[in-house]
DNA sequence: GTAGTATATTCGCAAATGTGCATATGTTCC
DNA sequence: GGAACATATGCACATTTGCGAATATACTAC
């Protein structure tokens, strides 16, 4: 159970949520959900670090980039998660719209 | 979406989540939830509160007692995120079971 | 090697969090 | 009006969290 209020506590924070919406169509490297979040890099990559330990996101450097993405094994072992995630990241942001007629599931690589 | 940060970090403590194991089946009292968790009155009385609060639990005054549930209507808002905390609740707390062959849906009462 | 870019990490620091203790509120029974 | 029990809340305090600024590390190109 410490290991799921670990997973919870990574998702209690609106910046990580935010990445997360951003990352569930696919991987982006550090500078791209910088720039899409304005937010500023030791925080982009603090919170990052964080979904990554959680379990959430894993990460894949390529040359100077690092590119983060949901990370499916994980996601797997948690029934459910990802599809709660999917309905209800980026609700009430304004950032985001969401709205396909019927599922997104398929635009995430697991 | 800072509602549903609200959600998770309410949901980022163990006795938090312990609370919620302990009432998937149904409601109990404040004084019966304490003794089940060995925790102070405070403790105890503060965590549901915060889960009433993000509206995973609702309350109901009976005689001198407290009675804590979940709380159906925000649970239906929320899809999957009943599936997923009976899911995954009380799994590696040595504190709990689970284990029914097939679901424990039909347990909670919505 | 140096310079430039991308990312991670260290260092304060202010704010939030979780807790126990004590106290307040609410209810029941006398 | 009590006294007794159940629950909530105020307060103080230690711990944790999230942040920016600065610095360190990693990679590329020269």
């Amino acid at each position: 159970m410490p290991e799921l209020s670990r997973l919870f506590k990574a998702l209690s924070d609106d910046t990580r949520l935010r990445m997360l919406t951003l990352l569930l169509p696919g991987e982006l490297c550090v500078c791209e959900i910088m720039q899409a979040l304005s937010v500023s890099q030791s925080r982009a990559s603090r919170n990052l670090g964080i979904l990554r330990d959680a379990g959430l996101l894993k990460d894949r450097r390529q040359g100077q980039w690092v590119y983060y993405s949901l990370d499916g094994d994980t996601l797997a072992s948690y029934p459910r998660l990802l599809e709660f995630l999917q309905r209800n990241l980026g609700r009430d942001g304004a950032t985001e719209k969401q709205q396909g007629g019927k599922e997104t599931r398929e635009a995430v690589c697991l």
